[in-house]
DNA sequence: GCAATATATTCGACATATCGAATATATTAT
DNA sequence: ATAATATATTCGATATGTCGAATATATTGC
């Protein structure tokens, strides 16, 4: 269920929607997908679907809190998976797109994240 | 023709066939097509269409020497993606499929690499 | 119970990827 | 020129991926 597989590693990492979500995700530790569908401004459907790939990979766990559900880097992922998602980040971040999603969070008003429960 | 771009780069590392092509290419610094698939032990038109999208994508640069082409690491490749490239050999090489590929070229006879032209 | 919100899933259409088989090109040697 | 070898490409079949639209599920508050 969440062990991680080279072939699904890779593939999660070839469509540029999901490392959109990875990148925002590892700049912020833990974001639900509400506040990911506002920042990368793509219909929540989508989200969810890509997130799904994303974990059944075994590359993002989940944690429920009432109706939100947030997504952070699985605990468990070996270093060298790390790593590589860390250079992504790194060869990555300087496009466009990716300032925009982050931006686009920035303003977003009414985060769950951001309000105590 | 040969700018590395972040969406061909990953989606070259999304087939396992082209990651066996790269680890072996990693290891022995340089290989034509007719040791891959010997390696590999696939037809070479899959290999020869395999290296073409991984060439494509800025990964591989050739040198052509009479009738063989070989195959190595751009010379170019920016730093993140040979860190990249680096961590998928250091998590992925303990796996069967490529100790067999580097085992199949290590038996290979008359490889062209071997004999001084 | 009902309405509202957050998230996930299904469906069918369409695009893209991969494959084996056959063929083309290019180089070398005779 | 012909044959032999190394590599690349085309073709059609099949599989896989992605999408929008609609719908389902699950939780919360009234």
């Amino acid at each position: 269920m969440s062990m991680l597989t080279e072939q699904l590693f890779f593939e999660a990492l070839s469509d540029e929607t999901r490392r959109r979500l990875l990148l925002l995700i590892m700049k912020q530790d833990e974001l639900c997908v509400c506040e990911l569908f506002f920042a990368l401004d793509l219909p929540q459907p989508k989200i969810s679907r890509h997130l799904a790939v994303i974990r059944e990979a075994g590359i993002l766990a989940t944690r429920k809190e009432g109706t939100w559900v947030y997504y952070r880097l699985h605990p468990q992922l070996p270093l060298w998976a790390i790593k590589i998602l860390e250079m992504m980040a790194q060869g990555i971040e300087h496009g466009n797109i990716y300032h925009q999603d982050a931006k686009r969070l920035g303003v977003m008003e009414n985060r769950p994240s951001k309000c105590g429960i």
